[in-house]
DNA sequence: GATCCATGGCAG
DNA sequence: TGCCATGGATCT
């Protein structure tokens, strides 16, 4: 209506002002203020706009935040805005990205952008649909014609009038057909007199993807599953944080699907964030299966039963218009149910299906950290949208974070815990070995160049000739861990050029030009590559490789059983071996149909896989994170042994099941805990730990690091922003450093971290706004700011 | 984050 | 003098 009013080439103006975000780096929280052409009148908080930026008024893509009818900036200098994107962000969306921008210490805008997937952005895959309804006038009436209308055209209209208001919304060329008429010129006069109205209906298209239906089961409840799922329905409508701490198989996504159908039943939606690499098809199957809904739907050919489901999956081996065809779902209020990886937390729900519920499963897993600009943690990210939106919070883990452990034990989480495993099962018996007695007592059974000790060896043989299947795990990828000179005396070990680690030896092709097998290495770091020298550049001497990953353990293995061939009966799981979320996906059909016997690799195979016909399970070397200078490595070997061992016996039949953990440390408690499957007892003593050395969860921590090609650089910024912390004279505020990274360089770039410590955010939050207000920290190129890092190397 | 612009080292 | 690398300010 606004276009025929005022016709466009109108001087006239809206009078009104949008405050946009930038998707830029500019650090104003208020935004930018842009003059609202009349064509935009309608303008909403948390559409996407382009605006003139700079200079040469190059495009820039921004949100609205505010719309207001007055400024107060120099308005000779406003410009006006170019036109509307994409989609509109909802507004409980806007105020989480001003929390994390203020709480993380990043752009607001960049939070923003982060939020709409790029697929969104882009519109892959949208196909703009042209439709024509009758046009309505103020009052809601259909308009009848005022003037004249050329014969042809009254004809169409009267054939229009028979055809009733049913036949709309249509398409053009529908109508014209239904009409009978011979050309679409009478229609388009229509439109010209104002008596039709054109709509464009945007659809998102995509290939369908496969996802197998699982076989929906419908457990009946245990009992303590039951007071879970009532614990959590309880709170529904208000927020709310539940830790669920259930040992492994007992059966915590039962509870997440019965809590989600009594979301649904209020007409609610919900998140579910998983870890990225646990998001199976079999995983979200369960979940399509269960959400499935039988609908009639209205159509053309009348009343027909489409099948459609609530759930809505996003993950990383979606093609882009699949991934906004997805997000389409949700934000229409078609789908209800999100499950996804870490930015899934930015899902959008319309109003009339408002979040009811957010799920963080694994809660403790560190992929939830997004290592990169924003910095920012999907599980507390998601407390904070339960909080903004109202809905509770449950964490799952069978081994939570101590963050959420001390949460809950300060009674500012519930406490849920499934102590039982469903179906009777019993946790598995977990062997310890001590690999370095096993070496002194059986020298003529261990060569030192063995990764597997005889127990370990003895059981897999003893499990592969059985028809059982097994999983190891190696927590390093490559072949060897670095490679040294054989002499005692010479100390050489090489060292990646750019970085300060050694390098991996990885035994690879490389694409030279005859095709031969050739040694090289790779730095873990800056993934620079180099071929592997064959003597020691010091001495002549030969060279050896110490340590070990999982490419020397599959040349072990395929040497010991020789049943077992690489890529066919044996699969090796890491970042090298599987490139794509499609590889890992076959990798574990194909063991779960039991054509794979022994399955190996690192972590990615401990995340929350449930194969029944697994006999043994080994931890080829449970110290690999252990001596890390990282106050969480004990944590983190609890972690993941607890998760490993916790992968068997998890079905009645394979009740017999047996885990061997490999260790130098027997002693360490990380081990001992794990395996006796004491999660308290193992927290308690970390908690008393951290408190005494004023460690998180206990306070709280904020890592600044200073990166610069010149060491002096790096080392100079950071004590000016120590000093400046430490000027600030904040009670409680422990400013240590500056000190050089663990790792000290990385690409070329010495690396040095300040780090703070406080008992609460609060001076934390107030010592970052007044580093920002002063200019001294902002995040740049050479300067990192992370907010509860989760990772100090 | 991208861009413009002032500054300054330096080859010629 | 002219060239380019670098740092800083600015973006409505």
């Amino acid at each position: 209506m606004n276009d025929l009013l005022f016709p466009s080439g109108s001087d006239e103006v809206s009078g009104l002002y949008a405050r946009v975000l930038l998707e830029t780096g500019i650090d104003a929280p208020e935004g930018l203020t842009y003059a609202v052409p009349p064509a935009m009148a309608d303008l909403a908080v948390g559409e996407r706009v382009v605006a003139p930026l700079g200079r040469g008024d190059r495009p820039a893509e921004g949100h609205v935040v505010e719309i207001v009818d007055s400024v107060d900036f120099d308005p000779a200098r406003i410009k006006v805005l170019t036109k509307r994107v994409g989609v509109r962000t909802p507004p409980g969306l806007v105020r989480l990205a001003q929390w994390m921008a203020a709480y993380y210490c990043c752009p607001v805008g960049m939070v923003l952008g982060t939020m709409v997937p790029a697929a969104v952005k882009k519109g892959t895959g949208r196909v703009r649909r042209r439709y024509l309804e009758r046009a309505l006038d103020a009052e809601g009436q259909p308009i009848e014609p005022t003037e004249k209308l050329t014969p042809t055209a009254s004809k169409a209209w009267e054939g229009l009038l028979a055809l009733g208001d049913g036949v709309f919304p249509i398409e053009p060329r529908a109508l014209v057909d239904r009409l009978g008429l011979k050309s679409i010129a009478p229609v388009n006069r229509l439109i010209r007199a104002g008596l039709l109205n054109e709509v464009e209906r945007v659809t998102v298209r995509a290939p369908l993807f496969d996802i197998p239906l699982e076989e929906d089961v419908r457990p009946t409840l245990t009992p303590d599953q039951a007071s879970a799922v009532a614990a959590v329905v309880r709170d529904l409508g208000e927020f709310r944080p539940h830790l669920l701490r259930g040992v492994t198989g007992s059966g915590k996504t039962e509870v997440y699907l019965h809590v989600l159908e009594a979301v649904l039943a209020r007409g609610g939606s919900a998140v579910v964030l998983v870890p990225e690499i646990s998001l199976t098809p079999q995983t979200a199957g369960r979940f399509l299966k269960r959400f499935q809904r039988h609908e009639d739907v209205a159509s053309d050919q009348g009343a027909t039963r489409r099948m459609t489901d609530l759930v809505a999956v996003l993950h990383s081996g979606l093609t882009a218009s699949q991934r906004h065809q997805q997000w389409t779902r949700l934000a229409t209020g078609e789908a209800r149910i999100a499950i996804g990886a870490r930015s899934a937390i930015f899902a959008p729900f319309p109003e009339s299906a408002p979040l009811g519920l957010i799920v963080v499963d694994e809660e403790h897993d560190s992929s939830y950290k997004q290592d990169q600009l924003p910095r920012y943690h999907a599980r507390d990210v998601a407390l904070k949208r339960g909080q903004l939106e109202g809905c509770p919070v449950l964490l799952g883990s069978a081994t939570p974070s101590l963050e959420s452990w001390h949460n809950a034990r300060r009674g500012r989480f519930g406490l849920i815990e499934l102590t039982q495993r469903v179906g009777g099962g019993v946790m598995p018996r977990v062997e310890v070995v001590d690999l370095a007695e096993e070496r002194r007592a059986r020298p003529d059974l261990v060569r030192m160049r063995d990764t597997l000790g005889p127990r370990l060896s003895v059981a897999i043989g003893r499990t592969l000739d059985e028809g059982g299947q097994v999983m190891l795990l190696l927590n390093r990828r490559g072949y060897a861990g670095y490679i040294a000179c054989a002499s005692s005396s010479c100390g050489w070990f090489l060292q990646c050029d750019q970085c300060d680690v050694a390098l991996v030896h990885h035994r690879a092709r490389l694409e030279s030009p005859d095709g031969r097998q050739v040694k090289f290495v790779q730095c873990h770091h800056c993934l620079s590559r180099q071929r592997l020298p064959s003597l020691c550049p010091v001495c002549d001497r030969k060279l050896m490789s110490l340590g070990f990953g999982t490419q020397r353990l599959e040349e072990e293995l395929a040497g010991k059983f020789p049943q077992l061939i690489s890529g066919d009966t044996m699969l090796r799981l890491d970042g090298d071996t599987m490139r794509t979320a499609r590889d890992y996906f076959h990798a574990l059909e194909a063991f779960r149909r039991g054509d794979v016997r022994l399955l190996m690799g690192t972590q990615m195979i401990a995340k929350g896989l449930d194969f029944p016909d697994v006999r043994l399970i080994g931890v080829v070397n449970a110290d690999t994170a252990i001596h890390l200078p990282d106050f969480r490595a004990a944590e983190r070997t609890f972690q993941l042994v607890s998760q490993v061992a916790g992968r068997a016996g998890r079905s009645a039949s394979s009740a017999s099941a047996r885990v061997i953990v490999q260790t130098m440390n027997p002693m360490e408690r990380a081990i001992v805990c794990a395996a006796k499957h004491d999660f308290v007892g193992f927290a308690e003593r970390e908690l008393e730990g951290r408190q005494s050395a004023g460690l998180p969860p206990v306070s709280r921590m904020v890592r600044i690091v200073c990166r610069d090609e010149d060491p002096e650089a790096a080392f100079g910024r950071s004590r000016r922003i120590a000093e400046s912390l430490r000027q600030l004279n904040e009670a409680h505020l422990d400013v240590r450093g500056p000190m050089a990274c663990p790792i000290g360089r990385i690409a070329g770039q010495t690396r040095v971290s300040v780090e703070l410590l406080a008992p609460s955010a609060g001076p934390l939050q107030r010592a970052l706004t007044t580093l920002r207000n002063l200019d001294v920290a902002r995040s740049d190129r050479h300067t990192a700011i992370d907010v509860d890092p989760v990772s100090l190397m």
